[in-house]
RNA sequence: CGCCCGUUCGUCUAGCUGGCCCAGGACGCAAGGUUUUCAUCCUUGAAAUCAGGGGUUCGAAUCCCCUACGGGUGACCA
């Protein structure tokens, strides 16, 4: 069986939305999956559009979601360079041969006067095509002389490499998420092979290195559809074995309609970017999933289920059942809008799964910067009692602060409802109950006041609910016992008396 | 406008070789339960006339055709 190598082609010019990255996943869950070699390429080709951080930005990118390469810019391997713009040299006797086999041919026209076909064109309705038709009456190697082409040539005119799109022919391609598909030679148009600023476009050096790089599968995103019968055409011309072809259904906007694309950026409260990016040109920050908190298993695994489903009714995946269960056949056909919710959801689920130390090694941070010191033991015991609670790590100071200061305020609303005439008198009563306690833990608090609301006949859920005002501020948070506990008799007492001042 | 791709609960989807589907799961939502509170958790529920219409068939979400709608693409961008 023949080799499996896949290849993630990003072009550098911006971030990589999570579109870009679900592409790159599947491509390593295939490999991965099939024993294959995982190649990061860079295709750089577009001079004007390179923005200055973006690739790095991708390889950090996938790093922090787990995807790993074999071959790439950074770490090399035997078809070194994987950058475009490095291979420069490399394209131009590919084109030469494309031109020697009369599957291409020179074009002289000027980009304006190009620009203006297409302008008049759609004037009329219609849409210009370098095509069978047009090509007839534009300068090219086909309209011109020998002589003339020769000469300028010669001169150096500058001129573009076009491939001759064969006239009636039906071009019938494979799409391993798609099936058959096929295309009439007349709806394609010549396209650029070779630029006049001596790069190659895309589908020139996509094909070249796909071949010389032995790509057995492309897998990429649905917008590459329309470029495949070219690329296929392109393959033929060359007398090449084409790859097999994967065309992955697009991300769609949130909201309404179209594929998601950079520019959504926070504009719908949520990342769509993996991590933190600053546009070095306008300075603008987009913001990513790692630095919203979000783990990269948890982003990784609801990316992977969007598109794509196991066929049984597991959800969470860590990367080797992804890799495990991952095949290009279970990949749907239609468009999908993520849900932001579920997202959260699948972060809750990789917080909870997480041991209480890891999340107060985590959250520790959190306290350190806000100077708090607390032992380790005692922070362990606090997620256990919390962690559940919420889907961020960075929320957990929300559900924990009354651990480690006394309430600031009391929530009106809980002082209206849990708060009477007799309030003030019972805790009172209470605290100097709780002053007695010894040793101050959880069970034994919880016995003694048992025993106190039954010898007082005080109802449990007036005095605790007010015992909890007091203690924390707010009508939340974990046993009341172990809140206690865990903030010790002497400033437990200490709440109850400023709060019966406060409120 | 041309060409291509798609269309099952609000969202992600199961359903691929037709009958077990008057359509299952998950998120979200609602109600109830547990709880001293909140959250978690548990239970239950609402939610898709399977885009619409024609066929084929004893029988179609599943096969075929048409229509509609949505999307992609139509650069010397990738």
């Amino acid at each position: 069986m023949k080799k499996i190598r896949v290849r993630f082609a990003p072009s550098p010019t911006g971030p990589l939305h999570i579109g870009g990255v679900r592409t790159a996943l599947y491509n390593y869950l295939f490999a991965r999956k099939n024993n294959g070699t995982m190649i990061l390429r860079v295709e750089d080709t577009d001079q004007a559009r390179f923005v200055e951080g973006a690739e790095n930005y991708i390889i950090e990118s996938l790093q922090w979601c787990g995807i790993e390469f074999d071959e790439s810019v950074t770490i090399g391997g035997p078809h070194a360079p994987y950058r475009q713009s490095e291979r420069k040299e490399l394209y131009k006797q590919y084109s030469d041969q494309l031109i020697t086999s009369g599957n291409a041919y020179y074009a002289f026209d000027i980009p304006d006067e190009l620009e203006q076909n297409r302008k008049e064109a759609e004037a009329g309705k219609k849409i210009f095509t370098y095509n069978a038709e047009s090509r007839k009456n534009l300068r090219n190697s086909l309209t011109l002389s020998k002589q003339e082409v020769e000469k300028l040539l010669q001169e150096e005119v500058p001129h573009v490499v076009r491939f001759l799109i064969p006239e009636h022919t039906e071009v019938v391609m494979h799409d391993i998420i798609r099936g058959k598909v096929v295309v009439q030679t007349e709806s394609l148009d010549d396209k650029v092979l070779f630029k006049s600023d001596g790069m190659p476009t895309y589908h020139l050096a996509n094909i070249v290195d796909d071949h010389l790089m032995e790509i057995s599968h492309v897998i990429r995103g649905e917008e590459w559809l329309p470029s495949l019968p070219l690329h296929i055409l392109l393959y033929q011309a060359f007398g090449w074995e084409a790859p097999e072809f994967a065309h992955l259904p697009l991300l769609l906007k949130p909201d309404g309609n179209g594929k998601l694309s950079k520019r959504d950026g926070d504009r719908l409260g949520f990342p769509v970017f993996p991590i933190d990016w600053i546009d070095p040109l306008s300075g603008e920050k987009s913001s990513g999933y790692k630095e919203s908190g979000y783990y990269p298993d948890a982003f990784v695994n609801m990316l992977a289920l969007l598109g794509w489903n196991p066929g049984t009714e597991q959800e969470i995946f860590s990367m080797d059942e992804l890799i495990e269960a991952f095949s290009l056949d279970r990949v749907g056909k239609s468009g999908s809008k993520f849900d932001p919710e579920k997202t959260k959801w699948f972060n809750h689920q990789y917080l909870i799964k997480k041991s209480d130390e890891a999340v107060a090694e985590e959250f520790n941070q959190i306290l350190h910067a806000k100077n708090i010191q607390i032992a380790d033991e005692k922070l362990v015991k606090i997620m256990s009692l919390v962690k559940e609670r919420v889907q961020f790590v960075k929320d957990l100071w929300n559900e924990t602060y009354f651990f480690f200061e006394a309430p600031q305020s009391y929530d009106e609303q809980v002082v209206k409802k849990r708060w009477n005439e007799q309030s003030a008198e019972q805790m009172k009563s209470l605290a100097n109950l709780l002053a007695t306690i010894e040793p101050f833990e959880a069970p034994i608090i919880d016995q003694a006041i048992k025993a106190w609301l039954e010898e007082n006949q005080f109802g449990m859920g007036a005095i605790m609910n007010a015992l909890r005002l007091l203690l924390v501020g707010a009508a939340k948070g974990p046993h009341l016992g172990d809140i206690m506990e865990i903030t010790g008799k002497e400033e437990t007492i200490l709440r109850i008396k400023n709060g019966i001042e406060r409120i």
